[in-house]
DNA sequence: CTAATAGTGTCTATTAGACAGTATGTT
DNA sequence: AACATACTGTCTAATAGACACTATTAG
């Protein structure tokens, strides 16, 4: 067994081959925010979350919609490769990226083995300067719990995209889940399970740390941050309790929101520690 | 550049060496509760938890310890991985077993370019009917934290390792740290990053999951499971808020713990819901 | 008796939930 | 004035932290 007499000789004599080597990839969940407007004048526009999805021109999955993604390469830090994606999709620097997961079923993708690890990034999408890509395009989220099944609703000003997904319990000690696809017509790959495992993953941290800023603009009422994170955790918050407990997390400036047909409310920022 | 005109035809030609291949590998930081005996004959012997390690006989890193791990094989589920290698290195079937992280750092092996995705598996020592491999070991985890630093203590009987590992915030909206190893002649390849975000994720985990209850033979006293609370958490904890928080989870048995040198406790087993 | 842990009672401080009420812009 | 949201006051319920106390075994 041991041949070799030193780390140096192991290592020039190694043979790289001896296990079958596979492709990996990486898919980015960008969540931003963005506000459907409302025909009555005086209603606020209703703030939705929003995520970054590109219509496929080429097999496999063509003209279905995906997630920004592509393969890493072989000299590149697996964490480079949704930056380098990020850089190439936006302008902003700073991008809030955390990995999500990595998914490795056997036949998640029909042209080969392809493990792909994801990451969620968050954006203010008010910094994107420049116009999308053509096959690019963003997607209010909604999704519905009844029992066990989640449905998601993604829509932009052409298309409404649905799937299902069902909860299945991995173990009894904890809430972890398993999801399933039951439904999908639309989302390529198994984006789907990314979609479903992202929204997941920003419902929980929203509650405990401050993410949510990194979707926000610089400058935003209580009331429309309270619709961000009712959206998201999709369930009416009562105001004073809300504004007690995001009170530490921000600012008041002295700028005003005006012109809303209702009473004018007061910008905030976001207060780092 | 659509010059296929089905997907069928697309995957008949797809060239799979476009992208350079590369190998994937799988690191399982297994986690149970061990006790330690005390000389005082009074005292309660004390309970840590442990982390089972192995030591290589062969390069690279020969005679350093280091996780349960291989490689992923090319047909085979990510998840396959890890359960194919507990089944080897246990005889327990059921194995709390979940995704920790993926590393993918360029020069993280010495051989060549290795990916690996770290999972986590919490066991019942006391399950174990063989006896472990000779080159596989229990070590008691102790940490202590100092400022940003971290010091990592693994003892067994006959070895004691250290690391010392140094927090980096990552950003300023949650409370995310960059792991960087300052300090380490005893770990193999990366794996005290491995070690120390296993750490981290079963210390979050025990104070919102029942996730302990994986670690914990079928009979316990409330004694010995604050004691692992404690130990996990590296606190101290007050007696009756912890029973107050546990009580809901656990169900009184009328077996009774005696020959303690002290007043007996009654024993518990947990209740799942 | 003493050492050591088991186990309980209760006060207090903090926080979350609920609801009612006042304030102030636009049309 | 009517509408819609902004914003605040306060009661209540639930929970966490602290500490003091009692109970029961082995030796």
């Amino acid at each position: 067994m041991n041949k070799y007499s030193s780390e140096e000789e192991f290592l020039k004599n190694y043979d790289s081959s001896v296990f079958q080597k596979l492709s990996m990839t990486t898919d980015i969940i960008i969540f931003s925010v963005s506000d459907e407007e409302v025909n009555n004048y005086r209603k606020l526009n209703k703030k939705y979350f929003s995520v970054l999805l590109i219509k496929r021109d080429n097999y496999p999955f063509k003209d279905k919609w995906c997630l920004p993604g592509g393969f890493i390469k072989i000299d590149e830090e697996l964490e480079e490769a949704p930056k380098r994606i990020l850089a190439n999709e936006t302008n902003i620097h700073n991008i809030y990226l955390e990995q999500l997961y990595t998914f490795g079923g056997v036949d998640r993708d029909p042209r080969m083995r392809i493990v792909s690890t994801s990451y969620m990034a968050l954006i203010d999408k008010n910094k994107l300067k420049d116009k999308l890509n053509d096959n690019a395009s963003w997607f209010n989220v909604e999704y519905y719990e009844n029992g066990n099944i989640i449905s998601v609703r993604l829509t932009n000003k052409k298309e409404i995209l649905t799937f299902k997904i069902k909860k299945v319990l991995k173990d009894l000690t904890t809430d972890r889940y398993k999801f399933e696809v039951i439904e999908n017509n639309d989302i390529a790959f198994d984006h789907a399970l990314v979609i479903i495992s992202g929204i997941e993953r920003l419902k929980n941290k929203i509650e405990y740390t401050d993410i949510v800023f990194n979707m926000m603009p610089k400058y935003f009422t209580l009331g429309e941050l309270q619709q961000v994170y009712e959206v998201i955790l999709n369930k009416k918050l009562l105001d004073p309790a809300f504004r007690r407990i995001i009170a530490s997390k921000v600012i008041k400036t002295d700028k005003i929101k005006t012109g809303e047909g209702h009473r004018p409310s007061h910008l905030y920022m976001y207060k780092s520690k």
